[in-house]
DNA sequence: ACCGGGATGTTCT
DNA sequence: GAACATCCCGGTG
């Protein structure tokens, strides 16, 4: 067992997806009956980010990434998955923050059931469609308020406190704007998608 | 371990 | 038509 988990507030999320993201490592993605700590994080920072959603304006796809900061955005991509990501900054950015891995720490049966083709329980949560996958967030799930008190997804800080020399690298599996330095993850994790 | 290709459908040019 | 913030499987070494 772990101590209580609090949720954060929208304060947390109101601000630059480049502060927000790195901040993101080690709290707690938490869905009915699963959870896990997030462990790789990837920003997209909207209008100067050729490789963001939003660099083009808004559209019917990424509306949600318009709105208040502390939703969730999940968006459809490859014909088949699905993946999430928390809003930031104030209201009109559009810019949020990726959620690639975790490290499944609740609810292991029911991911594995999810997750028929995962070997490994290392392998449940080690992308953003594998992730979303074993929680089963989807399209359903676009602009769930994560901070809202009732709501049954949300994310929250158990008392483990973000790295203080987080790794940095370039984002992964984008091709516009591949030098920047926008993917955060915890050195040497095993759950991260990639080493 | 690493690599290549197929799956599968929405979105935008 | 092409691209896509991906994943899985089967090949080879």
């Amino acid at each position: 067992m772990r101590g209580a988990v609090s949720r954060l507030d929208r304060d947390f999320y109101a601000r630059s997806p480049l502060e927000v993201a790195p901040e993101l490592l080690n709290k707690i993605l938490v869905a009915p009956g699963a959870s896990g700590r997030i462990v790789e994080v990837e920003a997209y920072t909207g209008a100067d980010d050729p490789a963001s959603h939003t660099f083009r304006g808004e559209t019917p796809r990424n509306r949600t990434m318009f709105g208040p900061a502390g939703l969730l955005y999940v968006y459809f991509t490859y014909g088949m998955h699905w993946c999430a990501n928390a809003v930031c900054g104030p209201p009109g950015d559009g810019v949020a923050v990726l959620i690639r891995a975790l490290e499944a720490l609740d609810g292991l049966d029911l991911m594995r059931y999810r997750r028929i083709a995962a070997r490994r329980d290392r392998d449940l949560c080690n992308g953003p469609a594998k992730l979303c996958q074993a929680l089963a967030i989807s399209g359903d799930h676009d602009g769930v308020d994560l901070t809202a008190p009732e709501g049954g997804l949300w994310i929250g800080h158990d008392g483990v406190e973000p790295p203080t020399a987080p790794a940095v690298g370039p984002r992964v599996g984008i091709s516009r704007a591949t030098d920047r330095p926008y993917r955060w993850w915890i050195p040497g994790n095993e759950y991260v998608s990639r080493p």
